[in-house]
RNA sequence: GGCGGAGUAGCUCAGCUGGUUAGAGCACUGGAAUCAUAAUCCAGGUGUCCGGGGUUCGAAUCCCUGCUCCGCUACCA
């Protein structure tokens, strides 16, 4: 109450953009979403002025490479998945103020003006590249879009980026017989030129500016120092691409803006949207532009080089913009000690959850695991124990045992208390210690340790009703009975506020039952932790709050989930390894059969271009003349090898060695930095085979 | 190979800048109670704090080294 003057403090908030061209899963609102919302809404409550923005990442190739493919236009494709991400935040309560996206005209000004203004500080460089165009299609390819045959494994339909069928990444000029992939021309290549920024300007301000943070969480800060330390390069911040925003500059007229460059402005666009809808277009300066305001960023870990490093140094080139406050950057969720593919389907889809599960204990499990230092675990019977003995057990349990005591024998009232006792005081001393600690904790971005001081509370409440025994007290000491649900009363109240920024429309349907709406319309947090449930006021007939999960609906979602994997295999060829499997030093006949060993000829010898271990042998299997790449370059010379005979393994998965694929390797012995080549004791034919 | 993170009870994890008998939840066992969603509460651990060295009066916590896992990266193949 002594605070009542003192200013809000102002606060904008961004979760990372999702990108609109595929649904939303629970990595995500582990990661990005859910610990932003519970900041959030605990803010709010405290009364904190503060803004929470989002919207959908429209721009980028694999949009358009999706268009292509479906025979639509990108806008069709990010409509629907902007709608749809749209209305999956909704239904899990992620409020965000504003939901924008990237394609608005607004925020298409917004960028254009940001790269108008750092070109016009000459903070950009132009420089020319050389890329594959597509002579039929006019325009050039980026690496997805070109399409070929592997260099590695031979097969067709291999990308730009990566080979589909063996993984291998690739570079698109390696590709054999490169194609456009939309038309199925033959590309040239051809020079392109673009603008870049040169973060090594940056990075002497970064490294100060970072540095400095100590709350930083240490994945963060470790990540930005690796980056530091290998030295920060020139990025380029313009693409070919006709899906995007376009480069605002002459020159390039036919470019458009980095999907990276564009998408961090978009906190700053979706802050101009939600400015408008209030009718204060100029208010979104307040948070941006105000000295005084702190912006938080909530992300994933992939995502920390742009928040922690592109994004800053782009407001630095600005000028006027506050930098953010912190980077909370999670770890990654997976999915039965499996990691979330969305490519092979390997996901628990949000949407899927909710058209089957409610949603409160949903958000309960990924914040209970939320990855805040390291990546964990989502696993169903997790969900269930979590659900069925926490929330049911615990939480809801003492709340409807205290309610239906009430509704039974005090008429639905709140009982009149007469003289609490010191059991009765202390439990209310110390569910407001168990709040305090857990709102530290969410200003800490504790997640975890705030939901573990909610349960708490719960725990304690359920302990003191035991030992009140108000079904005992009721018959002999109606006063002291009363006084213990009146209390318990006090507590779910307390609850049903702690409860809040974790489990909202649970709080929501207690606030109903409490008939105590309006109060946290109107009242901040600390009002409401201390105002206590008037004596006489109505209380509403309870429901069960948390129903619990049967072993038959958990069982039926992990089968689901295997199968899942199963089909991955099948379409993939090759299993994804299971890490719970360790290797063992025994191995089998078999295994060693599986190994194709055989003598053979170095026919041909050249060093790779600036390197300084590596060699290209052109060799004679037996059956065919081979290339492999091998780090010999220090031990040998071109000459002491033409003609010798190696042991090499055949059977080995190609690969490429700095732009050199290898099919194969030789074999040798090291000791100590030495190396000396496997030969067979007497001259053999290549393609002998070694068993 | 380099850099970073991690390795703590059966399971999931907490343990900040070194300090009394190393913690929580779940699971498990026994007991109390019966208002309540067969829910609650109490009691119970002999854990080589990954292995090995070292610094220190004292280390899970600091240093060195080895092993394993994860991420990024690279001139392993």
């Amino acid at each position: 109450m002594s605070s009542e003057n003192k200013k809000a403090e102002k606060i904008i908030v961004t979760s990372a953009l999702p990108y609109a061209n595929g649904p939303i899963h629970l990595g995500h609102i582990a990661g990005a979403y859910l610990p932003a919302d519970i900041f959030v809404r605990y803010h709010r409550l405290k009364g904190s002025d503060i803004v929470f923005v989002c919207g959908s990442d429209e721009h980028g190739v694999p949009i358009t490479l999706r268009a292509e493919m479906e025979g639509i236009t990108p806008q069709d494709v990010v409509d629907k998945y902007h709608e749809m991400n749209k209305k999956s935040f909704e239904r899990i309560g992620i409020s965000f103020d504003n939901f924008s996206r990237t394609t608005l005209p607004l925020h298409h000004e917004t960028s254009q003006d940001f790269f108008t203004k750092i070109h016009d500080k000459n903070f950009l460089k132009k420089k020319v590249d050389i890329q594959f165009f597509c002579p039929q299609c006019k325009r050039f390819l980026a690496d997805r879009f070109v399409e070929g045959k592997c260099p590695n494994c031979g097969s067709f339909g291999a990308r730009g980026d990566q080979c589909e069928k063996c993984g291998t990444w690739l570079d698109p000029a390696k590709l054999i017989e490169p194609k456009c992939k939309l038309c199925g021309t033959t590309p040239v290549a051809k020079e392109t030129e673009h603008y870049y920024i040169p973060l090594g300007d940056f990075q002497s301000k970064l490294e100060k500016w970072i540095l400095k943070k100590d709350d930083w969480k240490d994945n963060v800060v470790n990540y930005c120092k690796g980056w530091f330390d290998q030295g920060l390069e020139d990025r380029a911040v313009t693409r070919d691409l006709d899906w995007g925003i376009p480069v605002p500059l002459d020159d390039l007229k036919n470019k458009v803006l980095y999907v990276w460059f564009d998408a961090p402005i978009g906190y700053i666009s979706s802050t101009k949207e939600w400015a408008i809808k209030q009718g204060e277009p100029d208010k979104w300066k307040e948070y941006w532009c105000n000295p005084d305001a702190k912006l938080y960023h909530f992300i994933g870990k992939d995502n920390i080089v742009f928040h922690a490093l592109f994004f800053p140094a782009i407001l630095m080139a600005y000028g006027g913009y506050n930098l953010p406050e912190n980077v909370v950057a999670n770890e990654f969720l997976n999915i039965e000690s499996r990691k979330i593919s969305t490519s092979q389907n390997y996901a628990i889809w949000l949407d899927d959850y909710l058209d089957k599960y409610p949603v409160d204990p949903l958000r309960y499990c990924l914040a209970a695991i939320s990855p805040e230092s390291k990546d964990s675990d989502f696993s169903w019977v997790d969900f269930q124990a979590r659900n069925n003995n926490e929330l049911a057990d615990i939480l809801g349990n003492f709340i409807n045992r205290t309610l239906v005591f009430i509704c039974e024998k005090f008429e639905g009232r709140i009982p009149e208390p007469g003289g609490l006792s010191e059991a009765d005081k202390d439990i209310l001393a110390r569910t407001n210690a168990g709040l305090d600690s857990l709102t530290e904790n969410i200003e800490k971005f504790h997640v975890k340790s705030a939901l573990s001081d909610l349960m708490g509370i719960a725990r304690s409440a359920n302990k003191y009703f035991n030992d009140n025994e108000p079904w005992v007290t009721i018959k002999k000491d109606r006063t002291k009975c009363a006084n213990t649900l009146y209390t318990s009363a006090q507590i779910i109240k307390k609850l049903t506020l702690g409860m809040s920024p974790f489990l909202p429309f649970t709080s929501e349907k207690l606030r109903n039952i409490l008939n105590i709406q309006s109060e946290f319309e109107n009242g901040n947090w600390e009002e409401i932790k201390n105002k206590l449930l008037d004596e006489g006021s109505p209380v509403s007939k309870p429901e069960i709050l948390f129903h619990k999960f049967d072993d038959k609906v958990i069982q039926k979602e992990i089968d689901a989930l295997k199968s899942k994997v199963e089909n991955a295999i099948e379409n993939n060829g090759n299993e994804v390894p299971d890490k719970q499997e360790k290797t063992v030093e025994d191995i089998s006949i078999d295994d060693f059969r599986k190994l194709d060993l055989r003598v053979a000829k170095i026919k041909s010898v050249s060093r790779v271009p600036n390197t300084d271990k590596l060699m290209k042998l052109e060799i004679d299997d037996g059956d065919d003349v081979r290339f492999i790449v091998s780090g010999i370059a220090e031990h040998y010379d071109e000459q002491d090898l033409v003609g010798n005979s190696i042991i090499l393994l055949a059977n080995l998965k190609p690969a490429k060695i700095r732009g050199e694929v290898s099919n194969g390797m030789l074999l040798a012995a090291e000791e100590g930095g030495d190396l000396a080549l496997l030969k067979t004791d007497k001259e053999m034919k290549p393609g002998s085979r070694i068993t």
